[in-house]
DNA sequence: ATTACTAATATCCGAGTAG
DNA sequence: TCTACTCGGATATTAGTAA
């Protein structure tokens, strides 16, 4: 079905026609559709032709409703939308405060065996460092805990010839409503499960202006799926 | 907005690109949309333009996030299609049994001062004759009293040399879920308000098959407002 | 692999108008 | 008035292709 179409027929909806006939001459159509009459014309006559409306005339004008086909293409599109609006994924927020790390971020992004996965897989080439942050009340733990039994994006470990890297776990996020990033977990971390670390295309500490013992919002978007990726 | 682009931001939405950015090429989001490659870039392009989609890109191609401006375009027809189909003109449901009337249906339905305000109002020239239901239950006179609580089609009073004819107040509805017609009520009837008559553009007892005491299921659709017509 | 340009083509739209 | 036809011009789409 065109979308031209559709359009008309989720018009001819707001005007009443999925309920009753209701009586609307082709140039009131056009108006509400913004077009001409004879497109106005010309799309009534294809619904018509596909059985998605009915039509009956009179000296005055036509009559139209639409008809239960007609009804299921407009629900069909509801009930999508219906599913984005209110089955919206899940969004986790984890507040926390800014703190020096080892300085040791920069050394683990910038390895290419991560960054082309970030790549890859998280759809930007981080900046080399990490923003840690450390979580302060019992209900952001528990966050963090939920957060971590859905499923994460991967990014697999890999070796050199002087050493390892471990596999991350990693999630989506928007930092302070304002920058798209990632949260990572890192297995072989120094730190406690009170600490996340960020990643973003940009320094967070410059884009969002952060000191040392700043608030941090992350609101991390679980997704039931991994995002497409070529195989 | 294009219904067009429309879809193709809807299309996004279903993959999913809501929440978080997709990675999709331009190739696999023309599938999705049937189209080309090349009008799925154009698209994009123009949904990237008027600031309802975001993009970046790396080596192996686009990711793709729609924007809060991309999701209220989204959620006005959400909204609408909501209103349609959930808001739905309330209808009441009445039975009754048909009975052999009077024969005077066919003179007052036959009257030119009626039948075009009919056409005109109600959209159909009626079959000269109406259909004599009687409600038996009480539930069915309540729900008389309640249908005749809501606005009617009204159908103005006339006269002629010899004599006049009252005002009719009409309902439309769908009887035993086949035909479009009308349920009226006749001010000076002789009948007493346990019965209601019905008119449609058929003879209703050759279409429905209907002999007396069968039951009849009426549906009456209530309209806040009156169907448009020429003032 | 991608995206997206240009040019050729197909489709759509609306002015004019008949019935 | 109304609907809906024809037809030429406008718009959108795709093929071919560069980067």
């Amino acid at each position: 079905m065109k979308p031209a179409l559709w359009n008309t027929l989720y018009s001819l909806a707001e005007l009443g026609a999925s309920q009753r006939p209701v009586k609307i001459s082709t140039t009131q159509l056009a108006r509400v559709i913004h077009s001409s009459q004879q497109t106005a014309s010309r799309q009534l006559i294809q619904l018509e032709k596909t059985g998605l409306v009915e039509r009956h005339f009179n000296v005055n004008g036509g009559w139209i409703r639409i008809t239960e086909n007609g009804m299921d293409e407009l629900r069909r599109v509801y009930l999508n939308l219906k599913t984005v609006m209110e089955g919206a994924t899940p969004t986790l927020k984890l507040e926390g405060t800014v703190f020096q790390g080892l300085q040791e971020g920069a050394y683990y992004v910038g390895q290419k065996g991560y960054r082309r996965q970030f790549t890859e897989k998280l759809g930007f080439d981080p900046y080399p460092g990490t923003l840690n942050i450390r979580l302060r009340s019992k209900a952001d733990f528990q966050t963090r805990k939920e957060l971590e039994a859905y499923p994460a994006i991967l990014i697999e470990g890999f070796g050199n010839e002087h050493r390892s890297f471990g596999p991350l776990r990693c999630y989506r996020v928007t930092i302070n409503g304002q920058v798209q990033g990632a949260l990572m977990t890192i297995q072989r971390t120094h730190y406690d499960s009170s600490v996340v670390e960020l990643i973003a295309p940009v320094k967070l500490r410059e884009k969002l202006n952060l000191k040392d013992g700043d608030k941090v919002v992350v609101e991390a978007f679980i997704s039931g799926e991994m995002p497409p990726h070529r195989t």
